[in-house]
DNA sequence: GTGGATGAG
DNA sequence: CGCTCATCCAC
């Protein structure tokens, strides 16, 4: 409100004992209207981080209605990945085993984390889901479940137009109480909420009319000097005690409804808050005064503070001998550059307690990722798509709690990563946006993309599969909007993908979504096919030859002339056996269908298109007239299609020869350790020189703004 | 779009 | 430590 107010340069800006009467505030009418807009420049502002202890242990604490006092670690196959507090008084940490910490605390109760078995609909608890690590995966829904339960629950115990919380992780919020604290101190003490004198917003609050402050339960962090703000406490100090109320309300609230404890930390911004979160643990919660920031940060290790505990840290620590912040202090912003321009300006900024990001009132996730890693690793196609199917169920089931089914969001790409050895890869692709998405069309797609890394590469053995769908947008009204048109357009795509398949029975690689002229698309445009798979092929043979002298790990190595020999060959000439079950892995359509019945029918055969609204009239019929039959599956098929079919059963040819090579593979791993440790070691190595993009391209992420 | 890197727990 | 998940960036 109010005029914009003049630069307040002029008056010193200090406790203005001025006409040696009633000493002023150090902070303006202005500075404190700020809070209002969750200004992330004025003094007065502050920022609450609140975390949940030991959070996944307390979960399980809590579902299953245990007394928190008992020790209880959460296990997941051997390791143990959360340990609660009654635990950790054993010594116990994350990084031992089950049966390690068993010895050190028998009394430990340990529930291992949920699980998706394979060929199951939903992830569940199960006794004995640690001995069956190669037939499931974890699942962390159960957590992200709760993580949700307490957002709600916390923001329900603010008030809902003043608040602005960041979802942080999955047990970490972040609150800016700015504009709460504001009003409460409207409230509270009307002789600032009024206008300015001289209605000049650059005017200097009257000073805090109280002398001591009442910080009830709190951890206060010290100053370190003599001089408490017993005797002289300014607004802002009067911020964070409201804030801490604040805090402790919510904290409670959590409690109480929910039975969960967490730690707060109070101060002017997320760096500091943080810090304040993780001070005093379990169950309390910090303040840092401004005033004590200094004492706060000068006793801290940097290595502490937020963005420094990876690598940067590490090489903050190496270029200047020290992890404290105390020392770090001592250096000149130009040494800190050495970082890194903008590196070290953040550093420079952030030892001295100085952060500027706002809290980010988002609360949905941008993406969401299942994935396992393969011990031992997993050597077919077959065995990557069973795998993909949990993904996908697991995927979909959180788009649903997402609110994908209403069609509030929805994921933009599929994405699938994969990694031998070494050497990872992945394809992504664009998720059709035109048909409500389904369990079923992410499968197709994920199946698609593992195709698409199995044919362009050794894929075999996979140590680790991850499917991921990301760039989630507000969802589109669908259907409805251009009167008619798209709907009709969905009807014809009906007609001619599933319901062209309903009436002509369930075949193979028939209903592929055309993802443009792209060149990778195992299942591209048919005019790109064969050029496709003359590269993808070409590319195989290449990897094979190239990566067989260095690979000591890879022993087996299949004969690769051999490996590369069958697709050589034309489709047609092939062995006639009928292969149904390899339907399974390329379609969502059940292989039982009608496929030899098929073969004798000779169905109708139309292009898929994705607009079929397009002009292509005389296509039609001709495609179908044009036609050729595939052996191998007892089909006929359009020449149009062959290409892809021809893929297809390349695909799946690779896949059973490395299935057959499976056997041999098991001890490899042994050979794969002696080979010398030749990596950086990732804890002390001294960065090379030439860091800097990265140092600065952090920053920017980092420093927000 | 792909592949890599970083970081938090 | 190994694993899971998320995000961002250079090419």
């Amino acid at each position: 409100m109010s005029s914009p107010a003049p630069a307040f340069a002029s008056s010193p800006n200090l406790s203005i004992t001025s006409p040696r009467r009633i000493p002023k505030s150090r902070f303006t009418y202005k500075q404190l209207q700020q809070l209002k807009s969750y200004s992330t420049q004025t003094p007065l502002r502050v920022i609450a981080h609140v975390d949940l202890d030991a959070f996944y242990a307390q979960c399980e604490t809590v579902r299953l209605g245990l007394d928190p006092a008992k020790p209880l670690a959460v296990q997941q196959w051997q390791g143990l990945i959360a340990i609660n507090y009654p635990a950790r008084a054993y010594g116990l940490s994350r990084h031992v085993t089950s049966t390690e910490a068993l010895k050190v605390c028998p009394d430990l109760i340990m529930q291992h984390v949920a699980t998706w078995k394979e060929g199951s609909e939903k992830w569940a608890y199960s006794a004995d889901a640690f001995k069956e690590i190669a037939t499931r995966k974890v699942s962390l829904d159960p957590y992200r479940q709760e993580s949700r339960k307490i957002l709600a629950c916390i923001r329900e115990a603010l008030p809902r137009d003043l608040q602005r919380v960041e979802k942080a992780s999955v047990d970490e919020v972040f609150m800016d109480l700015s504009a709460h604290v504001h009003s409460v101190l409207g409230e509270r003490y009307p002789e600032v909420r009024g206008p300015p004198p001289y209605d000049d917003p650059s005017e200097y609050l009257p000073r805090v009319p109280t002398t001591v402050l009442d910080w009830k339960a709190d951890a206060l962090v010290e100053t370190g000097e003599e001089d408490g703000e017993e005797r002289d406490p300014d607004w802002d100090d009067v911020v964070m005690v409201v804030a801490s109320e604040i805090v402790r309300d919510v904290r409670k609230a959590v409690f109480d409804k929910l039975k969960y404890t967490c730690s707060g930390g109070v101060a002017k911004n997320k760096m500091l808050a943080k810090l304040g979160s993780g001070y005093k643990k379990p169950n309390q919660q910090t303040v840092i005064r401004n005033r004590a920031i200094k004492h706060f940060l000068s006793e801290m290790k940097f290595t502490k503070i937020r963005m420094l505990g990876g690598k940067l840290g590490d090489e903050a620590v190496a270029m200047f001998g020290t992890d404290k912040v105390k020392e770090l202090l001592d250096q000149p912003l130009d040494q800190l550059k050495r970082l890194g321009d903008d590196t070290g300006s953040w550093l420079y900024n952030t030892i001295r307690g100085e952060d500027h990001s706002e809290v980010n009132p988002r609360t949905q996730i941008k993406s969401m990722l299942s994935a396992k890693s393969f011990r031992p690793a997993i050597n077919s196609f077959e065995q990557g798509v069973r795998w993909l199917r949990i993904f996908v169920a697991d995927i979909f089931s959180r788009c649903v709690e997402e609110g994908v089914l209403e069609n509030k969001r929805r994921p933009r790409t599929i994405n699938l990563h994969h990694r031998q050895g070494a050497q990872t890869r992945s394809r992504q692709s664009p998720i059709p946006q035109g048909k409500p998405l389904s369990e079923d069309m992410l499968f197709d797609l994920a199946k698609n993309l593992l195709a698409q890394v199995v044919v362009d590469g050794r894929a075999w053995p996979c140590a680790n599969l991850s499917l991921s769908v990301g760039g989630f947008e507000d969802g589109v009204t669908n259907n409805k909007g251009i009167g008619g048109f798209l709907v009709r357009g969905e009807e014809a795509k009906a007609m001619m993908s599933s319901g062209r398949s309903t009436i002509s029975g369930g075949e193979p690689p028939a209903k592929r979504r055309r993802t443009k002229g792209n060149i990778k698309n195992f299942f591209g445009p048919p005019s790109d096919k064969k050029r496709d798979f003359d590269a993808a092929r070409a590319v195989l043979m290449a990897r094979q030859e190239s990566t067989r002298e260095e690979d000591t790990d890879d022993v087996e190595e299949e004969d690769s002339d051999e490996f590369g020999a069958p697709p050589l060959e034309e489709p047609e000439a092939r062995p006639k056996t009928p292969t149904p079950e390899n339907d399974l892995y390329l379609s969502s359509t059940p292989p039982s269908a009608q496929p030899q019945t098929i073969g004798s029918s000779e169905p109708p055969r139309i292009q898929n298109h994705d607009n079929p609204d397009l002009p292509q009239p005389q296509n039609l019929h001709q495609q179908s007239l044009d036609t050729f039959f595939c052996g191998k599956c007892n089909m006929r098929l359009p020449t149009s299609e062959k290409a892809e079919h021809d893929d297809y059963h390349f695909a799946m040819e690779l896949s059973k020869e490395m299935r057959a090579e499976e056997r041999t593979v098991p001890n490899m791993m042994a050979a794969a350790k002696h080979t010398p440790a030749s990596k950086p070691s990732r804890g002390r190595g001294r960065p090379p020189g030439g860091r800097d993009e990265k140092g600065q391209a952090k920053l920017a992420f980092g420093r927000q703004t």
